[in-house]
DNA sequence: AATTTATGTAGTAAAATTACGAAAATTATA
DNA sequence: TATAATTTTCGTAATTTTACTACATAAATT
């Protein structure tokens, strides 16, 4: 629906292709990285078909010609595939696996950025700026995020806490009601206790937000679903990257609130701001 | 010097290219992106140089000739980095919001994967695996980055904590002494209280890691500094990107720890992986 | 059997590369 | 300082490779 990646969008139709665009199709699936660097005639030859059929097939996926196909693809691979190839390996240095994992992270925030929906952040600020009441709720990892939403929202003059406590987070869900925002985060939506507050919450008239897998039960139950699809974890060593993404999601809500309130509210952060100065070492210089 | 993005190379080597060399260089920089889809011909003419002075450009920068020059060019574009820091406007709208702050904290995590000095990240790993025990210190939003630090380090056996208390930090710090590790984590590197226990911490003869900025008192008081330069925040409405950065970094150290460990330890962190699973919902599908 | 769709052949146009030599710049020598 | 020798830089022209088009035939569908 967005903007998909190309290589996913082949695979998408693959049953749609006939003879020989399937053949072309699958040769370039096979190895795409390859086929980004071989000429019209290897490619025809390697899926056994005619040139010109390579080049329809080109044009039938909204590319100029061959030379602007192979460049889309490149493109697509960066940005999507990338981290298939680029996993840590266990015989990695410093030089090579540090670069692996800040590429895989900004890989996945690229990807996020290009697939988030403009409409479902809206209505999540919506939701924020209505609320009498802000609670986040992670656990493990997801807590940590959790923490630091609380933290940027409390700039916000309103009532926010964030708690990675299961007991009080039950607690809590039971004895809300409308007006008050639960925003859930969670990596696969799927941990059961996370998913039983939630419906407490739900179950009492709170509105709930989750910061979550699509197609989970997290996300069925939620209110509004900020959906996050960050590709699993195939690489042992390759940490969890949706993390990072949730962040990145809270700074656009947050920034989103603030725009929202408008010039006025800016006096206030100034203050936050400078409530801090006097912690300071002076800079020098 | 490292995994360094094609602009920048070409950027970085425009001083020393002969003169039909940086007339392309500065043709190619000015319009990257049209660079990639015209042709030699074309991109000779808008030089004003000859085709085959484009073609000895492309074989300069290790590209086997004009076509995968454009190739490469095409890749590094979409590497996730754009270019241009576009700031938060009082009346964007969250179309307009939302790329902008996921480009900042790309361009943020693209700089720093390209400046970290591989050499500290090894010391830094040296000193972790060596530690008796780790804390993970942090105020504010870096409370949040200490407290991810400590879930993450948590599953490597190793005795691991994280405070975001300044007297709890003061009190360890002060009991702490050889073989203990104490991380400071901080945006500025110049709050008091981060400074105070820091120094506590050296004095009683424990290891002072920071992940700090350059050139702040924390950075001069740590054994080792991993320096995060990320640049001020001249935007009231662009979010602070440098916990990111430092949460990645953290992901980095980690990697490396594991990495140090050696495949024997892999079994472990399996078990601590399965140990989630009962608390989840099973996936259908 | 008629029509549409799919695919290949052959020719053409465009693009990229190579080989070579002239021009410019640099260094050496008188 | 002038000039010759050498190296580097760069362009012309020819060649090769690559991609595309028009057309025809084959296959599939109606």
């Amino acid at each position: 629906m967005h903007s998909q990646n190309l290589i996913n969008i082949i695979a998408d139709e693959l049953p749609d292709l006939n003879k020989s665009e399937s053949k072309v199709a699958r040769v370039i699936l096979a190895d795409p990285d390859r086929a980004t660097s071989s000429s019209i005639a290897a490619l025809a030859k390697a899926a056994d078909v005619s040139e010109p059929s390579v080049n329809r097939f080109c044009k039938r996926f909204n590319a100029a010609g061959f030379p602007d196909f192979k460049l889309k693809l490149a493109k697509s691979l960066v940005s999507g595939v990338r981290f298939v190839n680029r996993n840590v390996d266990p015989d990695d240095d410093v030089v090579s696996y540090t670069p692996k994992i800040f590429d895989s992270t900004i890989n996945n925030l690229a990807m996020v950025r290009d697939r988030i929906s403009h409409s479902i952040v809206n209505q999540v600020v919506d939701k924020l700026i209505q609320a009498k009441r802000i609670y986040f709720f992670g656990l493990g990892a997801s807590g940590s995020v959790a923490r630091d939403a609380e933290n940027k929202f409390f700039r916000f003059n309103l009532p926010v806490s964030f708690h990675d406590d299961v007991l009080m987070q039950r607690m809590l869900a039971s004895t809300g009601g409308t007006g008050d925002v639960f925003f859930f985060i969670s990596h696969t939506g799927r941990t059961k206790e996370v998913v039983d507050v939630a419906e407490i919450a739900k179950a009492n008239g709170s509105t709930v937000i989750g910061l979550t897998a699509p197609d989970s039960p997290l996300a069925a139950i939620s209110s509004v679903t900020l959906e996050v699809e960050v590709p699993e974890n195939t690489d042992e060593y390759m940490p969890m990257t949706s993390r990072i993404v949730h962040l990145v999601i809270l700074d656009v809500l947050a920034t989103g609130v603030t725009l929202r309130r408008g010039p006025d509210f800016l006096p206030h952060l100034e203050k936050i701001k400078n409530s801090l100065k006097s912690t300071r070492f002076i800079r020098e210089s």
